[in-house]
DNA sequence: ACCTGAACACCGTTCAAGT
DNA sequence: ACCTGAACACCGTTCAAGT
């Protein structure tokens, strides 16, 4: 008889990701979810599976949170998203490190992926080889992030965090400047950025 | 009286180690531990405190079973860590992702950076400064580690992954050998490592 | 000192039932 | 089509009791 829904499965994953900022993962619960949206537990299940279902959709509701800049000079299209990647792991410190240990090929994460590999190819990345270097830059930035966020250097200070991540990305820029991983002989300005310094 | 205590806490540690590895940290519970050691739940907490202690004996675990090197050229002994703790994450796909997500300064993990930090220094980098590059580093390290276990990159082959770490080891050294963290003028050898080329 | 038995509040998930 | 109520097997943890 087509009764309108009450809930839908956003509605269901914003309210786990409400409950986790604020709770931890361990206040994620079907029973606390429902009662946030004023219904019981077994209604969930028509919109969401299951559990690691609901979790799923939180981590990709992160990733889809991230959209890659698309304008400015490659590197600073880099630096802007790794930045966003950052500030994305402050606002959800408890879902975030999940994204380390789920597969990186849903739709979001590829979307993510094509902006890095567009920028590197920019600077001058062998297109054969720019999935790779995603992969280790988005590994370096997610694991800082993730490291960040779950207070794995809680006992260092907001500012040197920050050195800390500046650092990485020079890191990262340096390394796709060194022209390891250009085409041969067509690596542009091997040494030293074409901007400003990073610091 | 003092009967002779038919468990301990490293056995504890070790039976939820053993769970973990086979069936997932979901399969690490406190009935399911104590059954492997022939033994009902409550007595596992005279030796464990709670469920969160008993994670965080196995993490702690994981980290002191990565002795640091301490023979052969400061880089040499960094890439052998990174391939131990690469293959700790391989023993306990399960655990390791946890180790992202815990504060760095427990023993086991004190005694790790230690090592890297005089490998640094020895390598050229200020003593002033070296603490921060081995965040970076470690970082980067744990965070592949972790993804590689957690399946984040399981729709790549091992050969890719084995070619991702190479590459990630040559973008720690060239790092470290730009002389970006080194005293003012006391950059050793800049450019190209002094050893054969990594890949 | 070390372990057990019984009990408690909670968890995810199922199934059949209601509208 | 969507939600509910009752039920099930399991979870971590407590407390008092046993030896």
């Amino acid at each position: 008889m087509g009764r309108t829904a009450r809930i839908d499965r956003d509605g269901v994953i914003a309210a786990g990701l409400a409950l986790a900022d604020a709770g931890g993962l361990a206040a994620v619960t079907m029973a606390a979810v429902a009662a946030r949206l004023g219904v019981t537990p077994m209604a969930l299940y028509r919109h969401v599976g299951d559990k690691a279902d609901l979790l799923d959709g939180m981590v990709e509701h992160l990733v889809t949170e991230v959209p890659p800049p698309t304008t400015g000079p490659w590197f600073d299209r880099l630096a802007r998203l790794a930045g966003a990647v950052r500030e994305s792991a402050r606002r959800h410190p408890n879902v975030f490190p999940l994204l380390l240990q789920r597969p990186a090929n849903t739709p979001g994460a590829r979307q993510v992926r094509d902006g890095v590999c567009s920028a590197l190819e920019e600077g001058g990345v062998d297109p054969a080889r720019s999935a790779q270097v995603e992969r280790l830059l988005s590994t370096a930035v997610l694991g800082f992030a993730a490291s960040e966020a779950a207070g794995r250097f809680s006992h260092h200070s907001p500012r040197q965090l920050d050195q800390d991540f500046a650092l990485l990305l020079e890191m990262l820029l340096r390394f796709v400047e060194s022209g390891v991983t250009t085409v041969d002989g067509a690596a542009p300005d091997p040494r030293g950025p074409p901007g400003a310094p990073l610091r």
